[in-house]
DNA sequence: GCAAGGTC
C-alpha cells in the first residue's frame, strides 16, 4: 500500500512526516522552493496498514476562481453581467508547480490523505487537492486526518482515526468564493466606471466594494458621525473628601450625577447642613485581578496597535516571520484555550534562559506553574499563540523582539497565578446622601510581574474607618462637567468591532483595514489631546466643608482600558492612533445608505447574512445553488436600484469634489445596529 | 485595474 499525504502548509507536513516517520523521513526537494516532499514507512492501522509513504503540502488555496477572458473589459458587457457570467476555477499562476507536484505523486500511490487545517477553508483546501491528485490517479482511496494541533501523541491519533472530507463545507467555501467574486467585480466596476464621469479627483480613483471592506469602512464612518452629532450634556455631581493618616480619601456620590443643577444645589446644601458625615458600612473581601486568556490572533493585534506603536498588519507580518523562524506558534487562531496534553511546562522551562522574564519562568518551572484559563473559542485547527522556543534578543530584528517579548510575556502570565489583593468598601452618610470609596490593596501581584500591559488601577489604599464613627469632611464639592463624545476608532477598536461581526478572518482583518486607507476611504490621524474620556471632567462648581478652591477645567484622565500602561514593552500615550473618513469613504456610506433603503451595502448585516448561509449549507438546511441563487438575485437587486438612484451617490460625491462644506447630520442614520463587542 | 481567503 502506498499513500499521499497533503498538508495545508510546509510546516505541518514537516511535523506530522517527522512524528509519522519517528524522525527517520528521507527529505526531497521539489519545483517549488519552500514545499518538500517526505518519504517514509508508517502504519496506519486498519484499513491501510504499513504503508510507504510520501508526505507533501501546498501553500494554502491551490485554485482560484475566475471570469473567462470575455469579461475583461470593464465598460463591456456591462457589469451586472458578472452576476451570471460563467465563472472558471483554475490553478492559480503560482500554484502550478504545487498541483503537478501532487499529480505526479499521486501516480504511484492507491490512497490520499488530506491533512489540511480543521477549519471550513481548509476542508475547501482539501477538496482542490483531491481534484489534483485525481488529475493524476482516478481510482485513490481518500481520506481526511482530523487534528487541531501538532502534538506527537495527537498526530498519532489522528492517523489512526481518518475521516471523509465534509462537502457540505467545501460547498459552502465555494458559495463564498463565488460570491464574492461577482459581487466585488461587479460593484467595484459600476462605481468606478459611473463616478469617474464626475471628473476632478474621482477620474483617476479606484472605488472598490467588497463585502469586507464596507463594513469596515462603514464602522469608521458611523463612529465619526456618533462623534460630530455628539451633543454634549450638562451635569452635576457632589464629591467628598476626607484627609485621613495622610491620604486623601475620595467618596463619590451614590447618584452619580444628574442633569438638573437646582436639584443637586438643594442636596449639596443639605449635605453641608448636615456637617457631619457617618460611616454605615466598612467592608473588606480578598479580590483579584484575572490573568489574561491564551493569545489569539485578534487579540495579539489589539495589544500590538496598543502597546507595541505597530499597526495590525505590521504585527501580523512580523508574527509570521517568528513562525517562519520557528519561534513561536501559528500566528493566526482564533483559539483562546490549550490543549490539556500539550506540554506547556516544557515550553515555560524554554523561557527560563531570558535575561528579562527568566527569572519569573524559573519560578513557574519550580512549581508556580498554574494551567491557563480556558476561553471559549477554539478553532479546531491551531492552538493559542504561545513561543516555541526561546528566541535571543540578539537573533530578532527591533520588531521582532516587541513581538515575541509580547508572546512570551502573554503565554508566561497566563501559566502563573491571578493577582490578588484586598478591597475595602466604605459607606457614608453624609446629610441623607450616600457616598462611597473604594480601595485595593495588592498582595500578590503574581502574573502581573511578567505581564506590564496590565494595570491594576485604583490600588489605593484605604485609611481604617469604623461602623458608625463620625467625622466632619475635609471638603465637600459640588461639581460640574459635560458629557463628552466617544473617541474616533483606534485600530484596536476597529479590529475588536470587526471580529465582533464576523468581517473578515483573522488572518485578514488588517487586510483589510489597511485597503480601505490605500483606496483613501479613510486615514489615521493622532488623537488630538482634547476628547477622550466617557466624561469631562468635573470643574468644581462650589466648594464647601473646610477646603478652598481647587483649580478649574483639569480634565480627568483614563476612561477607556487600553492607554498607556506600555511598561518593558512601551508605548507614551499621546501617540493614539485614530481612524477618520475621508469624505469619498463618508459619500460612498452614505450614499449607498440613501440609495438601498432595506439593504444598504454600508452596514455589517450583510457579512453576517453570508456568514449565515454558509452555516446552513455546513448543516445541511440549504444548498450551495440554493445560496448562490438567492444571493445573487439579491444583490442583483442593490445593483439595480444603485443604478436607478445613482444620481443620489453622484451628489454626495460631487459636494466632495467640489469643496463644500457639507452638514452630515441630515443623514445620520439613527441606530448603529451593529455589534459594538464580544462581550 | 476589481473580492476574500489561504500561505511564503
Amino acid at each position: 500500500m502506498k499513500v499521499l499525504c497533503v498538508a495545508e502548509k510546509p510546516s505541518i507536513a514537516k511535523a506530522v512526516a517527522g512524528h509519522l516517520s519517528g524522525g527517520q523521513a528521507t527529505t526531497r526537494p521539489t519545483p517549488e522552493k519552500y514545499i518538500k516532499n517526505y518519504i517514509f514507512d508508517y502504519d496506519f492501522g486498519h484499513p491501510w496498514g504499513r504503508c510507504e509513504v510520501t508526505m507533501t503540502s501546498v501553500l494554502g488555496h491551490l485554485t482560484s476562481a475566475v471570469f473567462s477572458a470575455d469579461y475583461k473589459n470593464w465598460d463591456y458587457p456591462p457589469p451586472d453581467r458578472l452576476f451570471d457570467a460563467p465563472v472558471n476555477v483554475i490553478v492559480s499562476e503560482d500554484k502550478t508547480k504545487i498541483a503537478e507536484n501532487i499529480e505526479k505523486q499521486a501516480r504511484y500511490v492507491n490512497a490520499l490523505c488530506i491533512w489540511t487545517d480543521c477549519d471550513r477553508e481548509g476542508e475547501h483546501i482539501g477538496y482542490e487537492i483531491c481534484q489534483a491528485a485525481r488529475k493524476g490517479n482516478r481510482t485513490l482511496d481518500i481520506k481526511r486526518a482530523r487534528f487541531s494541533n501538532i502534538e506527537r501523541a495527537h498526530i498519532l491519533n489522528a492517523s489512526r482515526t481518518l475521516i471523509n472530507l465534509d462537502q457540505k463545507q467545501v460547498n459552502a467555501v465555494a458559495s463564498r468564493i463565488e460570491l464574492d467574486l461577482r459581487i466585488g467585480y461587479a460593484f467595484t466596476r459600476f462605481l468606478t466606471t459611473n463616478l469617474r464621469t464626475l471628473g476632478g479627483p474621482m477620474a483617476q480613483l479606484m472605488l472598490s466594494y467588497g463585502s469586507c471592506q464596507f463594513p469596515t469602512l462603514g464602522f469608521v464612518v458611523d463612529r465619526y458621525f456618533r462623534v460630530r452629532n455628539f451633543k454634549p450634556e450638562a451635569f452635576w455631581s457632589i464629591k467628598v473628601m476626607h484627609k485621613r493618616e495622610g491620604i486623601d480619601v475620595n467618596f463619590s456620590w451614590a447618584r452619580n450625577r444628574l442633569f438638573d443643577r437646582p436639584s443637586v444645589i438643594i442636596l449639596y446644601e443639605r449635605c453641608l447642613a448636615a456637617k457631619i458625615a457617618k460611616v454605615i458600612k466598612v467592608q473588606e473581601k480578598p479580590t483579584k485581578k484575572w490573568k489574561p486568556l491564551p493569545l489569539t490572533t485578534v487579540e495579539l493585534q489589539k495589544m500590538a496597535t496598543r502597546f507595541l506603536r505597530m499597526t495590525g498588519q505590521q504585527a501580523m507580518e512580523t508574527a509570521e516571520g517568528l513562525y517562519n523562524k520557528g519561534f513561536i506558534s501559528y500566528p493566526r487562531t482564533e483559539t483562546d484555550r490549550f490543549d490539556k496534553g500539550m506540554n506547556l511546562r516544557a515550553l515555560v522551562q524554554k523561557q527560563t534562559q531570558s535575561q528579562a522574564w527568566g527569572d519569573f519562568a524559573q519560578n513557574l518551572a519550580d512549581g508556580g506553574f498554574q494551567q491557563p484559563r480556558q476561553g471559549r473559542n477554539d478553532d479546531k485547527a491551531h492552538p493559542p499563540i504561545h513561543p516555541i522556543t526561546y528566541a535571543a534578543p540578539t537573533a530578532l530584528n527591533p520588531e521582532e523582539k516587541k513581538v515575541y517579548e509580547l508572546v512570551a510575556r502573554r503565554f508566561l502570565a497566563c501559566c502563573s497565578e491571578d493577582a490578588k489583593g484586598v478591597a475595602t468598601d466604605v459607606d457614608i452618610k453624609y446629610g441623607e446622601e450616600s457616598f462611597h470609596a473604594h480601595g485595593v490593596v495588592v498582595l500578590e501581584r503574581n502574573y502581573l510581574d511578567v505581564y506590564p500591559y496590565d494595570k491594576w488601577t485604583g490600588t489605593v489604599q484605604l485609611p481604617k474607618f469604623m461602623v458608625g464613627e463620625q467625622f466632619q469632611p475635609t471638603e465637600a464639592l459640588m461639581t460640574e462637567g459635560k458629557t463628552a463624545p466617544p473617541n474616533y476608532l483606534t485600530e484596536a477598536d476597529l479590529i475588536a468591532l470587526m471580529d465582533a461581526n464576523g468581517i473578515g478572518t483573522d488572518a485578514t482583518m488588517a487586510e483589510h483595514i489597511q485597503r480601505i486607507q490605500e483606496r483613501d476611504y479613510v486615514r489615521t490621524v493622532p488623537r488630538s489631546g482634547g476628547s477622550g474620556d466617557e466624561e469631562a471632567a468635573d470643574a468644581p462648581a462650589a466648594r464647601g466643608g473646610r477646603g478652598g478652591r481647587g483649580s478649574r477645567g483639569s480634565r480627568g484622565r483614563g476612561g477607556r482600558g487600553g492607554r498607556g500602561g506600555g511598561g518593558a514593552a512601551g508605548n507614551g500615550p499621546g501617540r493614539v492612533m485614530e481612524f477618520i473618513p475621508t469624505q469619498l469613504g463618508v459619500a460612498l456610506i452614505e450614499g449607498f445608505d440613501r440609495m438601498n433603503f432595506e439593504t444598504s451595502l454600508g452596514k455589517p448585516f450583510l457579512r453576517k447574512e453570508m456568514e449565515l448561509k454558509m452555516k446552513a449549507i455546513c448543516e445541511g438546511q440549504t444548498t450551495k445553488e440554493i445560496v448562490l441563487n438567492e444571493s445573487i438575485q439579491q444583490y442583483r437587486h442593490v445593483y439595480m436600484q444603485s443604478q436607478q438612484k445613482l444620481s443620489v451617490l453622484k451628489a454626495f460625491l460631487s459636494q466632495d469634489s467640489t469643496g463644500s462644506r457639507n452638514d452630515y447630520r441630515d443623514f445620520l442614520s439613527e441606530d448603529g445596529g451593529y455589534r459594538e463587542s464580544t462581550a
